[in-house]
RNA sequence: GGACCGUUAGCGUAGCCUGGUUUAACGCGUCUCCCUGUCACGGAGAAGAUCGCGGGUUCGAAUCCCGCACGGUCCGCCA
């Protein structure tokens, strides 16, 4: 009896050996009196031979169909000479089955697995995400990405970086995109909103004096989507006190080089060190603030990193008459003079800055107004009235008054840089479960109605549905 | 909120512009039979489509028109 189920990658080392395979029938090839199986399981593929020396089994070898999932015993042979596939990593093997089990059996897939999915509708793939993800292709991205961040979580803690979890439930800030809100049954009319970054409250953890804070954190935003853009998606989310601006930046570029150099080391840099760029100098330059620098753009393997840094801190809105923050309202002005602020709004920059590769934007972030009387400035040239300020903001304008350290941080997303490193058109292909393009999830079906009497339990009444 | 592209057997496409010799074609897959060395096995045959949904024009609509749904890309939006 063989104990102990081994992996395809093992069975190359076994030869002579009575091995437990288990996996997915990936192809079948019934040659009438001798088939082939390629099992599949999460390593690779090992070829099973059926002989109809022994009937009984042989019969059942016939039955087996793509996508069944079967447990086989039998001996690892070395493949007769000029039967060798160069082509897979068992090439040189072949298991002499003995025992077959059929552990479950499978419809016929609604799309061919053994391709990359690119000809598939994309409804399809989603709807059918579980299968969609057997594929090499989606597999190999999704462990792509699971290399990129335990380097990340490694490599941050090596510099001292504790990582902290923040809520989920969250209060609905007014700045910046449209939240999702949940209603909360406790307090009737009330609602939490899940967080689009865990902005405030690192910058809490800041005040709370942990210093060197990172999450791989979870964000909302309730807007539409983009081939690069989902309504959730996962960021680096970074803050630290007492460090500049060039000390944050390099970082950064500490972290993303050593990153790719570890995990993707065929690629390689346009430019290093990242070259700094102002805002001025990009739109003059490039006509927008996120440059392509790659000298050859046709190159699967360039990676242009850069920065663009000094921003203005403002821009007009013409159609609500005011200035509003070009990054987020607690950026730290370069000028600390407060009448200045106020009179001149334009000629403010910030201490703010975007991390940019191949022409997507792949971060942001700034150091943060830790003055409350610049925050209050701040606030008050995007129009916001004193009272305002204090409802939506008096609880980080209170903490900042029991001691708070210069502080600032950046949050490069996780998922446009998986995307980038895989050389993926789209952001969907390195999630496990996307959206589509309004939101929905096709597999589970979601948004969905819910009963009544989880309406009734939240004091809520739908009064139309109508879109 | 807006613009554009797509929707034809299980999957991917052709046919649409120029309506009628189309009994809607092709490749893959599925099913049956044959096949002892394949590795995307091969060979023979079969089944499988109210042409996304609704309405209109017409003697006649997959084909032309309108509306809707679904999917995608982009603009707005995304502190």
């Amino acid at each position: 009896m063989i104990e102990k189920r081994i992996l395809s990658k093992e069975v190359s080392l076994r030869i002579g050996q009575k091995v437990k395979l288990a996996g997915w029938v990936d192809v079948r090839r019934d040659h009438g009196k001798i088939i082939f199986i390629d099992l599949r399981d999460k390593e690779g593929l090992t070829q099973l031979v059926f002989l109809p020396e022994n009937k009984e089994l042989y019969e059942k070898a016939t039955s087996l169909r793509p996508e069944w999932v079967v447990l086989v015993e039998g001996e690892v042979k070395a493949r007769p000479k000029g039967m060798i596939n160069p082509k897979i990593a068992t090439g040189e093997i072949e298991i002499a089955v003995e025992n077959l089990e059929i552990l479950s059996e499978a419809k016929t897939p609604p799309f061919d697995i053994n391709t990359d999915g690119s000809q598939i509708s994309e409804d399809k793939r989603l709807k059918f995400r579980y299968l969609d993800l057997r594929r090499e292709r989606l597999k190999n991205n999704l462990i792509l990405r699971d290399k990129v961040i335990q380097f990340m979580r490694q490599w941050l803690g090596k510099e001292d970086f504790i990582e902290i979890e923040t809520p989920i439930l969250t209060k609905s800030t007014p700045e910046g995109a449209r939240d999702y809100i949940v209603p909360s049954r406790l307090e009737p009319g009330k609602f939490y909103a899940l967080p689009q970054s865990p902005q405030q409250y690192k910058q809490l953890l800041m005040v709370a004096g942990f210093e060197k804070y990172f999450q791989i954190a979870r964000c909302f935003r309730d807007e539409d989507t983009r081939g690069d853009r989902q309504p959730e998606f996962t960021q680096l989310d970074l803050e630290t006190s007492f460090m500049s601006q060039e000390e944050i930046l390099d970082l950064i570029e500490r972290l993303y080089a050593d990153i790719v150099k570890n995990i993707s080391p065929d690629k390689k840099f346009t430019q290093t060190p990242f070259p700094r760029i102002s805002y001025k100098e990009a739109m003059e330059k490039y006509g927008t603030d996120k440059p392509d620098l790659r000298k050859d753009k046709n190159d699967p393997n360039e990676l242009a990193f850069c920065f663009i840094v000094d921003f203005p801190m403002f821009e007009w809105r013409e159609e609500e008459k005011r200035w509003d923050a070009v990054h987020h309202p607690f950026t730290r002005p370069q000028s600390e003079d407060i009448e200045e602020i106020k009179e001149c709004p334009e000629k403010i920059m910030g201490f703010q800055y975007d991390f940019v590769c191949n022409g997507y934007e792949i971060g942001g972030g700034s150091l943060r107004t830790y003055r409350p009387e610049i925050l209050e400035a701040v606030f008050e040239v995007m129009g916001h009235k004193k009272e305002q300020i204090r409802e939506k903001f008096g609880h980080l304008l209170e903490a900042f008054s029991y001691g708070v350290p210069p502080h600032g941080g950046i949050a490069p997303g996780i998922d446009r840089f998986v995307m980038i490193l895989a050389g993926e058109p789209n952001i969907r292909e390195v999630i496990a479960f996307p959206k589509t393009g309004d939101g929905r999830d096709l597999m589970m079906i979601a948004p969905s109605e819910v009963d009544e009497k989880q309406l009734k339990e939240l004091h809520l009444k739908i009064l139309s549905n109508e879109k």
